[in-house]
DNA sequence: GTCTATAGTTCGATAGAC
DNA sequence: GTCTATCGAACTATAGAC
């Protein structure tokens, strides 16, 4: 027995949409070609979910909410800065690894849903993640623990779009682990590409 | 006299579109939204383009064939490796100011056009494109200019990443010029967001 | 829970008048 | 170069039988 056997025929569903989305794109991903992939005729897609817009907002919405509430594990169980700064990114590696569908479909797709009433809180998302990386920055750059010539705003950006966009060619279970990953933009993020002649 | 009173109807109509592709996408831009905008119906725009895959395909090519002339010849005229990394990244962020609609279409259609034969070109663009990347860090590595314990590979797909995406929040004309992005761009990319004591 | 059948809409594209 | 008019295909979603 698969573990897919195991799960409800809605979570099926949501996993089989979530995979086609992610590749294809929602918009070009029709109801037609979820039913095709589940065995079943688009009709009955409408029997569990009410519309291609639900299934997406179950997806995303689940995702944002587990995501946040690492980050707030993380943050209240990590005083110290440079830690909290590797923690969060290390936990934004393994959801790519873990939750890969519903990145790729936050990366791609966000802007476009977030232009729907009901995807809202797609905007919450954003404003919730900048305020805990400009806090992050801040708290760094006071405690001397991250360099001060460089702009918080532009920083931000730099490492959320770095992060995230790591969805279009990570593979989960391919050749290179999230850790290995991981380990390597933290080098890079906090230490750059250059050599530096003068640690000897 | 605007510049856009001088302009070809098919370059204003060009213009029209690329700003719609980049900004819904090309799949949720229709022929009618672009003839709207025009000023036209929908029939009109075939008059001037077979199809509303030409219009898209025209932009992609043109950008490409500028963009990767303007790298043939930053290589042609500069032999240093660290000089080449520098000038190749900030042609780069020069391309998202100056031709943003086209970057911003490659980043978010790229993935879906591929999929058609007519646009095999965009995977030689990637190609190409891993190809002098992978080069110039191996030059880099070897010329004692970039640190030797980073993979390769990752860091091409790092640079290639996080130079791109930002045309998702970089604003031609805006508050931040594409000058200063690039500017804390290289300097977190050569050098980290991480303090140095030892410098002193 | 799935199927049959189809309504209702939107889309890309075409033909011919002006 | 644009408009009028429309075709045929593809799409989301619904109603009711099984």
């Amino acid at each position: 027995m698969t573990e897919t056997e195991t799960r409800s025929r809605r979570e099926q569903l949501l996993a089989i949409a979530g995979g086609l989305f992610a590749e294809r794109g929602f918009k070009n991903t029709t109801v037609r070609d979820i039913a095709d992939a589940a065995g079943i005729l688009s009709g009955s897609l409408y029997h569990h979910f009410d519309s291609k817009e639900s299934i997406v907002d179950e997806l995303l919405s689940t995702f944002q909410r587990d995501l946040f509430a690492t980050y707030d594990r993380i943050l209240e169980s990590t005083p110290d800065t440079a830690a909290r700064i590797d923690a969060i990114i290390r936990a934004s590696f393994d959801a790519i690894d873990q939750h890969h569908n519903e990145v790729a479909i936050f990366q791609n797709d966000a802007g476009f849903l977030m232009g729907f009433e009901r995807f809202a809180y797609l905007r919450e998302h954003n404003r919730r993640f900048r305020t805990m990386w400009v806090g992050l920055l801040d708290e760094g750059m006071r405690s001397g623990a991250l360099r001060t010539d460089l702009d918080p705003e532009l920083t931000y950006r730099f490492i959320r779009d770095t992060v995230w966009v790591a969805v279009r060619w990570y593979r989960p279970g391919g050749d290179v682990p999230a850790r290995t990953v991981a380990d390597q933009y933290l080098t890079i993020l906090l230490n750059g590409i250059s050599r530096k002649e003068d640690h000897a």
